[in-house]
DNA sequence: CGAATTATGGAATGAATGTTCCAGAATGAG
DNA sequence: CTCATTCTGGAACATTCATTCCATAATTCG
C-alpha cells in the first residue's frame, strides 16, 4: 500500500528547519516558526519528524553531515597542511566577523542544550571528535612533510585548534571586529610553529 | 514612611537567581524555579526585581562584578604576569575539567541570549572587553619585565587569550577531559614566547 | 492607638506552548 | 470502481508560561 505521497521534500524541510534552530536557539523557537520555515503543516511535521525534539536531532546531525564534510574537504584537501588549517580558519571566522552572529549550531548546542540533553550532548561531542581528528590527521602531515617540528605534538595542537575554532565562534557573536578575528588567527597560527 | 520590611535579603536572592540562570539558561529557567531557589515568592520577586528579565539583566550585571573582580585579581596580582595568566587559565578550566559542565555565564549568554537581546549584548560585551583589557595590561607588563619579547603585540594576545578563554569554557561543556584541557593551556601559553 | 505605607502569599488571568486528533483529499492495489 | 492507506489542514486540548491583582500582615509615623 502506497496511499497519498507526501507534497513537500522532506530534506529541504529539515534544512530549512536547520536554520531556525541555529538562527533561534532551541528553547526560543516555537513549532509555528518551525512550521512556518518549513512550510508545512502541524499533521505533517508530527508525522515525519516525530516531535519537536526529534526534529532538533535530525537538524543537528543534518549540520554534522554538513560540516564534518566541509572542514575535511579543506583540511584534507590539496595545499600545504598548515596553509589547508589557515584557510579553514579564515573561512569560520569570515561570517563572524560579518556580524552575521549565528555562530555554529553545534557550538550553540554545547552550550544550550548539551548541559541538559544527554542525547543531543553525544551526539554533538562526537561531531567535535571528527573534527579534532581531521585536525590530528592534518598536524601529522606536517610533521611528515617538515612544516613542523618533529617534536611538535599533533595532538596537543589538534586539541587547541578545536579550542581555538569555538572561541572564534563566541568572539564572533560577541560582535568581535574583523581586526580581532585577524589577530587570534595569526597568534593561533604563530602556535604552530 | 517606611511600611513592613522586606523578609528577604535582596543581594543573596539575586545571587540564587543568577545560579540558575547559570545552570539553566535563559529560556528553559522558569519564573518558578527562580522563586523556588530565590525562596521568595511571586509578589516580591516581581516588585523588587521588575520581571524575569530585569532579573536577568541584574544578575548577569552582578555576575560580571564578581567575575571582573576576579579575573583583574589575579592578573594584576603580585608574581610575574605570564604566571599569573597561567593561574587565570587553569583556574578557569579547572571547573570545565571536573565535568561541572555550568560554563561561564558570560559565555553562555553571549551564545544564547545575546543575539536577539541588545541590551544584554551590549552588557555582556562591556565585560568580555574589560577581560580582555586586564590581559593587555598584564602582557605590557611582560613585555617591560622582559618576560615576553619586545616585538610581542600585547593587543593581538590579549584578543587571542580572551577567544582561548571562551574556548575553554566551550571544550569544558562539552565535556573535555583534564588531559585536553591541560594541552589546549600548554599551547596557549607556548603561544606567548 | 490609628493612619499610612510597604511586603507577603497565593489566586487568577490570558497568552503561548507542544501535542493530539480527525474529517477530507489524494494516491495505489485489487 | 472500491478499499486500504497515507498525507493534509486546521481545530481542539491540556499544560505551562510570565504577569497582574488583591486581601492580609507587618512596620513606622503622628
Amino acid at each position: 500500500m502506497v496511499g497519498r505521497p507526501k507534497e513537500f521534500d522532506e530534506q529541504q524541510a529539515l534544512e530549512r528547519a536547520m536554520e531556525v534552530f541555529w538562527s533561534n536557539g532551541y528553547e526560543a523557537t516555537s513549532v509555528q516558526d518551525l512550521l512556518d520555515a518549513m512550510g508545512i503543516n502541524r499533521g505533517s511535521m508530527y508525522d515525519t519528524f516525530g516531535d519537536k525534539h526529534a526534529l532538533f536531532t535530525a537538524a543537528i546531525t543534518c549540520y554534522g553531515r554538513t560540516i564534518t564534510r566541509r572542514v575535511e574537504a579543506t583540511l584534507d584537501g590539496p595545499g600545504s597542511p598548515l596553509g589547508n588549517i589557515r584557510k579553514l580558519l579564515s573561512r569560520m571566522a569570515d561570517p563572524a566577523a560579518d556580524g552575521k552572529c549565528r555562530g555554529c549550531l553545534a557550538t550553540n548546542t554545547v552550550v544550550e542544550l548539551a548541559p541538559h540533553d544527554p542525547e543531543v550532548a553525544e551526539a554533538v561531542k562526537a561531531l567535535l571528535r571528527r573534527v579534532e581528528k581531521a585536525f590530528h590527521r592534518t598536524l601529522e602531515r606536517a610533521v611528515e612533510s617538515g612544516e613542523l617540528s618533529p617534536d611538535a605534538n599533533p595532538r596537543a595542537l589538534a586539541r587547541f585548534l578545536c579550542c581555538t575554532l569555538q572561541g572564534l565562534v563566541v568572539m564572533g557573536k560577541a560582535s568581535a571586529g574583523r581586526s580581532t578575528i585577524k589577530d587570534i588567527i595569526k597568534v593561533t597560527l604563530s602556535a604552530m610553529a
